[in-house]
DNA sequence: CACTTGACCTGTCCGC
DNA sequence: TGCGGACAGGTCAAGT
């Protein structure tokens, strides 16, 4: 669930916070959520000083001064967390309005201890998320990161190249073209619906059939929605929380995504909820017509 | 090669 | 109340 607005939600909060702070232990219990935590690898976390955390598309990169860098992705339900030595969430189990009550929690993954006593937890409540510490020059060799998308925030990110991108995908749905990490990167299923709601355009329309304007006016709705979603600290649906814990607001603002059987915002009809590129879809009938090409 | 589906997981919800 | 199954959706591998 974590998208493009979450995790950058999340790297700002790591970059208030750990900067400066040093890695005195490390300690992981599902092996797959950490794959390469042997104890050659793991010295060269220990001592080191972070240093500023980056944002690739949904991934997480937290750099260390010793060469080497966290790669984390979150997947569905993965948070990092930081909490401070004398915050009462800390195994005190005092609930408060977050989604964090307690950490270390049954979904906490790897702890990371700082000299001053203060934790990162990484949690996954699926287990489909992960970190690796990889060095400099093997993180830009990851096959992962190689074939990403431009980013959606960039200033060079135009409609043209835009355009030019999703066209590739001719044959497909609109809808799983955007969702293509090597079309653009960062956008998931709740930026897919919302943007193409705004834009029109119905979700299972084969590429082809979408014309130049509309693929303009989609790519100013998915900026446009990616950065007010960072505005509102991303979408908490079930599991998400930022570096502090703390919730996102973006689905209060949302016009489609989780609303099934409600009023369509622009036109009253009720919004719908299918299935499009295997995923969940929500759709307005009446604002996004599907058209299917004269061809074939 | 282009594209779709299933696997990876756990928690929740729904019908029986 | 319990149980089976569907569903949630990011990414990769396997299938068509």
């Amino acid at each position: 669930m974590p998208e493009l607005p979450e995790v950058e939600t999340v790297k700002a909060g790591l970059n208030r916070l750990l900067p400066g702070k040093v890695i005195i232990a490390e300690h992981h219990d599902w092996p797959r959520g950490f794959p390469n935590a042997e104890a050659d690898v793991i010295e060269f976390m220990i001592g080191a000083q972070i240093m500023q955390i980056e944002r690739r598309g949904k991934s997480l990169v937290i750099n260390l001064n010793t060469g080497y860098s966290l790669f984390v992705h979150l997947k569905m339900t993965g948070q990092l967390v930081y909490i401070q030595s004398d915050d009462v969430r800390w195994g005190a189990g005092h609930p408060d309005d977050s989604l964090i009550s307690a950490l270390p929690n049954k979904s906490t993954r790897v702890t990371i201890t700082f000299k001053d006593k203060s934790k990162l937890f990484f949690n996954d409540q699926r287990k489909f998320g992960w970190m690796k510490l990889l060095p400099a020059p093997m993180l830009e060799e990851e096959s992962f990161i190689k074939k990403l998308g431009p980013e959606p925030l960039d200033p060079m990110f135009t409609h043209k190249i835009f355009t030019q991108r999703v066209r590739k995908r001719a044959g497909t749905s609109i809808k799983a073209a955007i969702l293509d990490q090597t079309v653009l990167a960062g956008v998931g299923n709740i930026y897919a619906d919302e943007s193409l709601w705004a834009a029109r355009i119905h979700p299972a329309r084969r590429v082809r059939d979408v014309d130049d304007n509309e693929l303009k006016q989609l790519h100013q709705e998915i900026v446009g929605i990616l950065r007010f979603a960072i505005e509102k600290g991303g979408s908490t649906d079930k599991n998400y929380v930022d570096a502090e814990g703390r919730k996102g607001s973006y689905l209060e603002f949302a016009k489609v995504f989780r609303r099934e059987g409600q009023e369509c915002k622009r036109c009253g009809r009720i919004i719908e909820k299918s299935r499009v590129a295997g995923r969940g879809t929500h759709t307005c009938s009446h604002c996004q017509q599907f058209v299917d090409g004269a061809d074939k």
